[in-house]
DNA sequence: CCTTTTTGTTATACTGTATAACAATTGTTT
DNA sequence: AAACAATTGTTATACAGTATAACAAAAAGG
């Protein structure tokens, strides 16, 4: 029997079926409802035998977090290094990076969005992104403000998910440097303004 | 056969069933996950036979589905009245307003953020509150501001149900008074100033 | 009290998940 | 190249959940 929770193994046949797999998944997401999608629908788009999909997946949404997890990585380092920014303009330079490889890899955050089942996924991402901003505004927040950090966090990484949810269901306009300063005046500025008076 | 799209029976037996089955709908989803119900554990909990479920709703989407639109359907007016306040004091106050109902109807508010399944209805409820910012925030909007006002609505609207989101799962602390001021400052008043200004 | 409608009981077809046993194929090692 | 190990394919089967049909029992309304 494989490792279910092993995903790197060095036999080439392996490697072939797990990613054969992801990319059926993949296809399949994009034309119709995850939840609509069986495993034998999945194993005939991969033209790879049923019991197969078993032998490497507990189930759909463990492949479907895997498909994910690979991708949604990085997007967590971009957000890193712009949280850190406290200059004007390379805050807006790295908010329009963000965007960019959002539209790099606008496949897989259409998944992200568009699945209602992978709410889980999105969750973890939310906190994720919520921690990185909490340490972000803790330094600039005024002491007797009514408004907790964790909060703060919170209101920047579910509107930052908006607004990117935003931006890909109309087509991915306006374009990326716009959208940079478009972040920079709605969630940074704005949140960082009201938590910094009292 | 019973009219499926027809809730409003005057038998008293119809009426009876569907209410049974909203209840036990209800206190099986406060139980696990929706995803994990059986029509089976439902008809079981209700004390009803099977078929009945059947005769009354297409699935038990469609069951989640009333039992969340009746209750959330006043909170649109709620969020209405509040949009088109620009008085300070009663801005406030009705953010307060919006706080207290909630915690009022706890129950429902957990079952429309938790279940996995409802993102459909979740996204009806944030196109209307949407709409209904993006109203009254045309008329502020500066003519040369970068930022469109469907996503200023969108913004608002998103920021508005994470909150409430956050408030729920941080056990409705703090109370509706404070939230109403967090509301008005994070949500209101930050997303209008970014909007008022080129 | 009699008719209509709804509900319950039982049986059945169907779809999708999950696993087992064994044959066929592919990769690795000597 | 041959031998061995691991993976994949084929076929069969058990099982849970959805969905419907036919008929009996119960409840509602005139």
């Amino acid at each position: 029997m494989i490792s279910k929770t092993t995903p790197i193994k060095s036999d080439p046949r392996v490697r072939r079926t797990r990613r054969i797999l992801r990319e059926a998944l993949i296809s399949l997401i994009l034309e119709k409802d995850f939840a609509s999608i069986s495993i034998r629908e999945l194993t005939d788009r991969a033209d790879v035998a049923y019991i197969t999909f078993f032998r490497h997946y507990e189930s759909l949404d463990a492949l479907l977090m895997e498909v994910l997890e690979e991708g949604l990585a990085d997007l967590l380092v971009h957000i890193e290094t712009l949280a850190k920014q406290s200059d004007t303009a390379r805050l807006e330079t790295e908010g329009r990076l963000i965007f960019e490889y959002i539209q790099k890899k606008s496949d897989l955050f259409r998944i992200l969005f568009k699945s209602q089942s992978v709410a889980r996924i999105r969750k973890t991402v939310l906190k994720n992104i919520s921690a990185i901003f909490q340490k972000s505004c803790a330094p600039l927040q005024h002491p007797k403000s009514p408004i907790p950090v964790r909060m703060a966090g919170n209101h920047m990484a579910t509107s930052l998910l908006a607004l990117i949810e935003w931006w890909l269901e109309n087509k991915m306009s306006p374009p990326p440097v716009q959208m940079g300063k478009i972040y920079k005046r709605l969630i940074i500025d704005a949140t960082v303004g009201a938590v910094m008076s009292i």
